[in-house]
DNA sequence: CGATTGAATCGTCATCTGTCAATGCAATAG
DNA sequence: CTATTGCATTGACAGATGACGATTCAATCG
């Protein structure tokens, strides 16, 4: 987690010297953001974006045939941001009949708003 | 912001009819959500987020010099994805000779970090 | 001045992404 | 069983993205 760099130089430096040290950075780190990079990725679509909204205030109410409607785009193009919401592990569903209905993944969102505050 | 959604239809309705009522989607939480996904999507990715956790530590303190040997990624990757932050609203730069200084800009996870938690 | 350095930009390429129309499929109603 | 409904999947397509090598450019040093 804290890297410590060297520093910048302060004026040029002699021909053919490198810039700074190469810095070693942590695989702990590289691994974490990794993860929230995902989780960043899955959220970077405004839609994708109101979907999880819409998911937090009404979970396991809402219906797919509920959540089309929102947007201007057809069914198959939300099924398939839904869809890229859970491969991110940010949403899961459950079928009840016909009805699908999804939810956000508990604690899924939390590793990445604990690192933006 | 609060969307009060008709909630789900628990039966197959009959033939024709429409399955739920078009929901009027508020334009304020568009706008939002559409700045919310552009700081998302430049974070959803893996060297991205990691120079900004790099910044938040260090701002104002390390030159493009220092961050590119962080990554397996050549200079112009680096300047690259420094670009896509610096579209994006997240990060700014400021030239001192010969180098460049990168730093978060101030509130501007603010938005995207409050609506996570 | 001319050479060198740090950084940005350009051109190119393979891959990924968002969208749609069409189709497939399980579950239900009649 | 047959028809219909809700949703997922497929295939196609234009546009975006991430990477690289080569180049450009401003600033500095000698």
């Amino acid at each position: 987690m804290a890297i410590d760099l060297q520093l910048a130089p302060k004026q040029k430096r002699p021909a053919g010297q490198a810039c700074c040290e190469p810095v070693v950075y942590p695989d702990t780190e590289r691994a974490a953001a990794e993860r929230m990079a995902l989780v960043a990725k899955a959220l970077g679509d405004p839609i994708r974006l109101q979907l999880v909204d819409v998911l937090r205030k009404h979970a396991g109410k809402v219906c797919v045939c509920e959540l089309t409607p929102l947007f201007d785009v057809g069914q198959p193009t939300v099924s398939h941001h839904l869809k890229v919401l859970r491969d991110a592990g940010v949403v899961d569903s459950e079928r009840r009949g016909l009805w699908a209905y999804y939810y956000v993944v508990p604690d899924a969102l939390e590793e990445l708003s604990t690192w933006l505050s």
